[in-house]
DNA sequence: TTTGTGGTTATCGAAAACGATAACTAATGA
DNA sequence: TCATTAGTTATCGTTTTCGATAACCACAAA
């Protein structure tokens, strides 16, 4: 798998989890200080975030980050 | 939990990953491309890495990725 | 003593994340 | 029509990863 198609993926699985929560992408953003212009960016799967950053987006979806990197 | 912590945790899950398998830093730094001199400051908690530099260690690991990331 | 291996630390330049901000589109509702 | 909300896209400056390289330490084997 390319890094592009792994950021794919991981961009949707942050996407369904945040809609599965009903949340926006700026409610989101907001709750793990991140700027929503990257919170969109990176559920396009544009960015190869740091794993804080990730920890912060899991933190904030109340999920583990294991359960965040769980998908197909 | 601070960053610093969460990254030396993360640290350590990867140390004992890699000597469980019986691998120097340099051998498993080969294996993803990524320089000893960073696997050092990686496996030292200095280093907030991108997820898809993890996504290449726990590949050159053998584990998955959640598997590298749940730890205590 | 010399050589090799494993690991640490430092520096340099390039690339990219990230914060901050702005402009824009589309959809919804007053 | 106007305002609001959600999301996208772009730019700028700062920070940090990362590749590359070098120097260094400790230890063990020849």
């Amino acid at each position: 798998m390319t890094e592009a198609a792994f950021l794919k993926k991981l961009a949707g699985r942050i996407k369904e989890l945040r809609e599965s929560k009903g949340m926006s992408q700026q409610e989101l953003a907001a709750k793990l200080d991140y700027e929503k212009s990257n919170m969109s960016r990176l559920e396009s799967g544009l960015i190869n975030p740091r794993i804080a950053t990730l920890q912060k987006v899991a933190k904030a979806l109340d999920v583990t980050l294991p359960e965040l990197l769980t998908f197909k």
